[in-house]
DNA sequence: GCCTACAGTGAACACTGTTAACCGTTAACA
DNA sequence: TGTTAACGGTTAACAGTGTTCACTGTAGGC
């Protein structure tokens, strides 16, 4: 669809704002209503292209995680092509992560293309770590130390992360938002005021992740 | 200043794109160019805006920190506190956290008032965690554990962080990403696919981020 | 030759931030 | 006391936005 890579030019030329009917439509050399035949409204258009954004990556993950040796590795490899891959597309980056505060119960459960493209990017992760789990589980914290409230929540997950115990989860829960916290920060300029090249620090966060899960120090 | 108040009952109403020039001034009998006798434009009254919400929060911590009996105490306490108003002010907390992006380079060194309130709200967080090591400097990660590039890097912010040696400001640095990521993806609602109630999960994870910093277990 | 679906157009509506020209009140000052 | 300037507000207008409507060709199927 070359409606949603003119899309794309603009928004990586201008950011989300850019995105405009006209503008997008005048890519084309077409009109702005024109577009209707194809998307339902402007944010139908953003949507999709959010979705396929998500593929493109969830795509780019696999291929890279395909090239890595064994299980651990194959989990700093997508942490680092995800970090890579976000810092290459800030524009991208923003408009798939950085939309805040989705009002309360948007859609119940969403099934918008983009959510879907969202789960199946976020199932790359997911998998890849209850695989790693499942081939040498790692140490993970009892329950009496998470609290039986946290317990009864992760459990209740637990088939979702292939069967997985509370404590295991909890540590890929700890490593997913420890690693999408960091990456969202660096990309939206919220770690400038402390370090310029966030790379190293993002590195030895990424060995500590690592330790938690049991895998050996870094790679290269 | 009654304007800026209008606009906030806007944002806590309709979000962001509901601060409107004309909204505002519909809210205060006026007339949307009535507004550029005190903003030049619609982006200086947001910014405006949002200077004052990270003052109202900095003293809404700082209230709260000064409960604490000891510093450990104090950090746990505005950790929570920080979740606590997002929480609460999800909207405020989006317009204030949640916009993604700014363009590379934006102004130099920023010192908007918006951003001069950001700092003196992430001070209150440094500041602490810098008298809390003073007191009983916490076990951090050797030099070598880090990486020269990394090192050079956090010593260039030793003064900044009123002398701490790299590895603490490592650490000060992990308890802010780590905290700062985890309210963000929560308020944003990047976590309900697997908690619906974040609560038990962030408080055994502050737990964590405290073990590292040497405070004793969670208060209460 | 009809008829339907497709793909596109220009005009228009309601909205946005912003600017210009204008007006009344108020206060300072020679 | 009369003049001047600033303050705080207005209406009208401009360019831009997403969106809808009515319309026009143009292709293919029966």
């Amino acid at each position: 669809m070359e409606i949603k890579s003119a899309a794309r030019k603009l928004l990586v030329e201008g950011g989300a704002p850019a995105i405009g009917l006209r503008a997008v439509a005048r890519e084309l050399n077409l009109s702005a209503p024109a577009l209707y035949r194809y998307f339902a409204s402007h944010d139908d258009l953003v949507s999709a292209l959010v979705a396929d954004l998500y593929d493109e990556l969830t795509a780019f993950l696999i291929e890279l995680r395909d090239t890595g040796a064994d299980l651990g590795e194959q989990l700093f490899l997508i942490a680092g092509g995800l970090r890579d891959w976000a810092l290459a597309h800030p524009a991208e980056f923003g408009l798939m992560f950085g939309s805040p505060v989705p009002d309360p119960e948007a859609v119940e459960h969403e099934l918008t293309p983009s959510h879907q493209a969202a789960m199946r990017f976020g199932a790359v992760f997911k998998d890849l770590v209850a695989q790693v789990y499942w081939q040498r589980p790692f140490p993970s914290p009892p329950d009496a130390e998470l609290g039986p409230e946290l317990v009864a929540q992760l459990e209740q997950k637990s088939e979702f992360f292939d069967g997985m115990p509370a404590g295991a989860i909890y540590l890929s829960l700890t490593y997913w938002t420890r690693l999408y916290g960091l990456i969202c920060m660096e990309v939206f300029g919220q770690l400038h005021w402390a370090l310029e090249d966030a790379g190293a620090y993002f590195d030895a966060q990424l060995r500590e992740i690592g330790q938690a899960l049991g895998l050996d120090c870094p790679p290269g």
